[in-house]
Parts: structure tokens; sequence; C-alpha cells
DNA sequence: TACCTGACCGGGT
DNA sequence: AACCCGGCCAGGT
């Protein structure tokens, strides 16, 4: 995983540099273990992003090329499969979630709460 | 340039 | 949970 780092602006603002933690989102998803879900939400905070959830979905959004990237796994953070739309076929999240033991009614992730794996707790 | 939208979120109501 | 709001920022028009 790459090292989190922060730029210092000219106004002396930190900030996080300018699109290349796309990697990094990629890093924590890969991480994501099997049966467990993650949020956008989680994620952004686990590496600073002054940018916010909303930059994780947009990270998101460039990775269905990325086998490797398990982005079935991140949800919003009630539970919803947001990010469906981006997957081949409209059921296709939904099923990629099933067929690790998940629950999906109403495109919403069964005890979520239960599964949610988050970074800043289960990582280092 | 200005405005709009979006795999989002936390807080307030 | 639901709704609205402001904050976030990259791309498109």
């Amino acid at each position: 995983m790459a090292e989190k780092r922060k730029i210092t602006t000219p106004d002396g603002l930190v900030a996080d540099p300018p699109r290349d933690y796309f990697e990094d989102v990629y890093a924590v998803v890969r991480q994501v273990p099997r049966g467990r879900v993650t949020t956008y939400g989680a994620i952004a905070q686990y590496l600073s992003l002054r940018a916010g959830a909303r930059m994780v979905g947009w990270a998101m959004s460039s990775s269905h090329t990325r086998e490797d990237v398990p982005a079935h796994r991140v949800i919003n953070r009630l539970g919803v499969l947001s990010g469906k739309n981006f997957f081949g076929s409209p059921t296709r999240m939904q099923e990629l979630l099933e067929a690790e033991g998940i629950h999906v009614e109403n495109d919403q992730v069964v005890g979520f709460k239960e599964l949610l794996w988050d970074p800043s707790l289960e990582l280092n």
C-alpha cells in the first residue's frame, strides 16, 4: 500500500495531493475480506482524504477494469448498493455479494452493520 | 467563466 | 430510517 502523504499549499494549507489517491483506495478495497463489506466514508476516513467519501466513489468508478479489486464489497453508509449500475448488469453486484453469503434485499445488504469491515479498526 | 451533477457523509430536524 | 443542507472536488456542458 502506498505511503500516506500530505502536501502543503502556498497558503499553508495541508491537503492531499490530487488524483493519486486512487491506488491507495484500491489497496484498501483489496483487503476487504470475502463475505464482508466496507463503505466509501470508512475508506476516506482511513486514508485521511480531504476530498472525502465522494472521491472514493469517483475512484471506484474508474476501477472497473481492475479484476483484483472487489468493488462489490464497497457500499454506502446505509448499506445500499449505490454503485450497482457500474457493474455489467443491474443484478451483477448483488449476485457477487450473494455468492459470498451476503444477503441483499431491495438493494440493501441485510445486517450490514455486523458485516462492516472498517479499515480504521482492522488495519494498522 | 459558471453551473451542474455525482458509486458520499455527518449533522440537524 | 428519512429528509434537507452544506462541504467535498473532478468532469462535462
